[in-house]
DNA sequence: ACGGTAACCTATCACCGATAGACTGTCGAT
DNA sequence: ATCGACAGTCTATCGGTGATAGGTTACCGT
């Protein structure tokens, strides 16, 4: 019988996040998982939130302990592979984008998002610029998984239909080629 | 006593949204609200996920009965325009982005979808290239509301601080101009 | 006058998140 | 060895929730 603490805690909640979805979880049929009663997670957790929240920043771990960027890396190349990365954790679990969506980042979120900004412009990108497309390409990502998971029509075989991941790594190509327009030129005026 | 019909629950219900917020929100409530006992709204819808689908829809009006493009028009200025009225209207209930993820489209939506893509195809640009842009303008205009509706930190007068407007139409810019590359030459060899 | 049915009601179910407070085990200090 | 503190779990319970079953009313065409 493992010994019940936050991180086995999370770890079955995230199994039964798999299993039934978000909507779905209850702290009693989780308390049941862990051969526990229900109220005894609340000794590790002072709200279901709060648990959502540690499911939350468990299920990002992938992309957040990836290494970082460095210099004479191509910055386009990174890019694309960070977002991917990003898209491909939050894939991992059933309705993983609904989990992610409005949990505030960590502290050390926010150090690898100051750093990654700080080499796109090493890399030779304005950094006003370079922050708007970070942000473009999270928002963008997450919007995307969102409706990826939120699909619910029957894989039938009479054709591929749509292939979520080119058209996500096309749409983020394409801020890519609009982030690239601005180490040249400046943005045109509005008449 | 205005007579109880699907019309008056959505707004009713919206407003009440607009009150609590979506997590809050139960029939119950709502209920009391129309000065009327719970069971009666499941006559009118089968269950409150198909309350609240006919309440994203409603909500969705705003920008589901806009004008839509005609060819003498520039292609840049209506797509601008159009996402901004997409987020706007997003905007304009409390958790409005929550609410609309994961909706099914209806297939007046979908006739929209095809004429804005006819009209970028008739302004010169490649089928496929418009099709991945709108879906890439629709996932990044919902991932920015949603992270937009889910920001707790208060208005303190100490600055702007950031301002989500401005963020996203640069972001939609930065699409818009990966978009109008396509136009004029091929995507570029991967080495 | 009568039957049907739309539209509401009461009553109730199983379940949920959360809290209060009692119990048990371990462990360090005396 | 004994005691107290406290981490960690339990039982019991609260108010609230979405949903269903089935009774009641009021209108409407025949």
């Amino acid at each position: 019988m493992p010994k019940l603490d936050r991180e086995a805690i999370v770890s079955e909640a995230l199994t039964l996040l798999d299993n039934i979805g978000l909507d779905a979880m209850s702290t009693r049929q989780l308390a049941k998982r862990l051969g526990v009663e229900q109220p005894s997670l609340y000794w590790h957790f002072r709200s279901k939130n709060a648990l959502f929240a540690a499911m939350a920043e468990a299920a990002m771990a992938p992309h957040a302990t990836m290494p970082l960027p460095a210099t004479p890396q191509d910055w386009r190349e990174w890019f694309m592979e960070n977002w991917r990365s990003f898209r491909q954790t939050l894939l991992m679990h059933r309705d993983g984008a609904r989990l992610h969506a409005g949990t505030n980042p960590k502290g050390s979120d926010f150090a690898r998002a100051v750093h990654k900004l700080e080499f796109l412009v090493a890399s030779g990108l304005p950094e006003h610029e370079a922050r708007v497309a970070m942000l473009t390409a999270n928002h963008f990502t997450i919007g995307s998984v969102l409706e990826e998971q939120a699909d619910t029509t029957e894989e039938d075989d009479d054709g591929p239909e749509m292939d979520y991941a080119t058209t996500f790594d096309m749409g983020l190509a394409m801020i890519i080629d609009g982030l690239a327009q601005r180490t040249t030129r400046d943005m045109n005026p509005p008449s």
